[in-house]
DNA sequence: AAACAAAATGTAAACGTTTACATTTTTATT
DNA sequence: AATAAAAATGTAAACGTTTACATTTTGTTT
């Protein structure tokens, strides 16, 4: 007995009044605020969100759902959600689904007995069927999609320009003079990564430079399949001096793979990635790569996210503009 | 109304059958339990997780506490975590401190708050008091410290020994043939860096190897004070030939430095990190480090968790050994 | 000071489960 | 077949809040 009917009890209130101190504060007068706060104080009372949840049918708590937290795009992003929602006095949940389809069924299965106020989800790259996201949406549950979203109508997203910044990449190896470029594309099924490719053509049309677009077999990076092919790609075509590689831990692996073919970065090849990786900044020579403003991302999410709580308000899609972050591997003067 | 009473109408049951088939199963006959499930499936039955942690005081949440998501060490002991977990039924809710005790405590706080049947949790660098630490060991919540551990006694902890750690990494340099060794030490207020130390310390004394220690200015690893400072130390002290530093970003840092220094690594100095972090085999040299069996960590501080959720044990203490990850950095003939 | 409106407080039911306790049904024992 | 024991089910209260509605208090206008 710690709880809103002691603090009832020691003031000489009614249970109603106490809880609106909590609550609805202005519908209470300032003298039995103050009397009750110090009554809590006293006691050390800690509401027991599970009774409001229950009764109020609001828990409070926000599902987040990323692919992988071990990722810098994402746990950035989490710290923007974070820095947004918990002001709000919010508490955030998070699952990751490995990019696996049953993960994700789980976590939101889990998120609607939670009974969660909203959820801010990534889908996975595996996500093919969207029957529990539909779900979700008619338990009315507001979400909203970052980063990657599914195909469905009516429905919030936070979304990066891939295409925008695969063009910016591609448009700087081409000021760096670059005369031969190559795209080291990522998997076809995944829709962000189409999108890269195809700034990456549109801008080797719009300047009329020579590229070509390498499909990776498997849709591991560092797989010795996929370095063997690129090996010998680099060994039939010697001219090419400008990689857009689709992601910055592939861009790693060329940058260790042609130099262990003595080729120098960035005085011969120039190399750019696209993330803006934690790791990105630490390599030798270090990678320039494209910015995904990813807490701003997370910022701008949750920010949609707490305007639906508020009231339905119709579906709304924020692009974010990917900045060029320019560093040695495409740096080098000839 | 799409609970158990709804279950209870269509299956003429009382709701206290109903309710034990989710729960204490034993207790109901296999024909009824069917007959049960059958209904829940046909009004896709999903229980009401707040009202049954109200009723029952568990709420199936386990909270858990780490300074910084966004770090391989941190996010592998996450992933542990979840696959123990997440079997047993329980959903897990993560807060970062950002290595500040302000936040830790606020976590803490909306823990209590949300009723969690367990903690796990790995303290801040900057905590120093631990009153609120005490507050949940007082609410009699189960709760599980790992990587690092408050100065309290009667704990359960998950820990690595560090100062093995650094004695394996310090011999593995002076069985490369190092003759001369440096430890860049982390600061001296986090005990897991001052165990980092003295084990350099010791395997240098068994050893009778010359070494020296620097500890850096600033706390925060890359700032042109603390680079500047390195690079005096190296000129001063140019027979060095074998660094441990006390963690892998360190190292990284030293690797870009003695490179526009033109130091060869590893044909003149060796190096190596702390922590096997995820970019560590991606650098060039790759980075040869410790490894502290993150996962499993973060396993075996779930499991022993869930066994004091079970039932009250007596404080137990884990330590694990850490693992010797031989790279490039350390590997060079010559 | 009467009449009314607005502000503050109170009463009691409800949220969807779990569970102690009571009762009924089934099974086993004689 | 009677009895006891075990298994299955039922009854109803309880968990700690919120909130619709009712009531009382305070303030304003005439």
């Amino acid at each position: 007995m710690a709880g809103i009917k002691e603090i009832a009890k020691i003031t000489g209130l009614s249970l109603a009044t106490v809880s609106r101190v909590f609550n609805d504060s202005s519908l209470v007068s300032p003298k039995t605020r103050e009397k009750v706060l110090k009554a809590a104080k006293e006691i050390d009372y800690r509401p027991n969100m599970m009774a409001a949840a229950l009764r109020s049918g609001k828990s409070k708590i926000i599902g987040v759902i990323v692919p992988e937290v071990n990722n810098s795009f994402f746990s950035d992003i989490i710290n923007g959600i974070e820095r947004v929602v918990s002001d709000s006095g919010f508490n955030i949940i998070i699952s990751q689904t490995h990019e696996q389809q049953e993960k994700e069924n789980a976590a939101l299965n889990s998120f609607l007995k939670l009974n969660v106020d909203g959820v801010l989800m990534s889908i996975s790259k595996e996500t093919k069927d969207h029957t529990h996201i539909q779900k979700v949406i008619d338990s009315q549950t507001p979400i909203v999609f970052f980063d990657r979203r599914p195909k469905l109508e009516l429905i919030n997203t936070v979304l990066l320009n891939n295409y925008l910044g695969a063009y910016i990449a591609t448009e700087h190896l081409i000021n760096m003079n670059c005369e031969k470029l190559l795209h080291i594309a990522g998997s076809s099924d995944v829709s962000i990564f189409e999108e890269r490719k195809n700034g990456f053509l549109a801008a080797v049309q719009k300047h009329k430079t020579p590229a070509m677009v390498h499909h990776l077999q498997d849709s591991k990076t560092q797989t010795k399949e996929n370095l063997k092919n690129l090996k010998n790609l680099f060994e039939e075509h010697p001219t090419i001096d400008g990689i857009f590689a689709y992601g910055d831990e592939m861009a790693i692996h060329l940058l260790n793979l042609l130099s262990t073919l003595k080729v120098n970065i960035p005085k011969k090849v120039k190399l750019i990635g696209f993330g803006n990786a934690n790791f990105s900044g630490l390599t030798q020579p270090s990678l320039s790569s494209i910015d995904q403003e990813s807490s701003l991302m997370g910022e701008l999410s949750a920010n949609l996210l707490l305007q639906n709580l508020k009231k339905k308000t119709k579906p709304t899609s924020k692009i974010l503009s990917p900045k060029l972050i320019k560093r040695e591997s495409t740096n080098g003067s000839d």
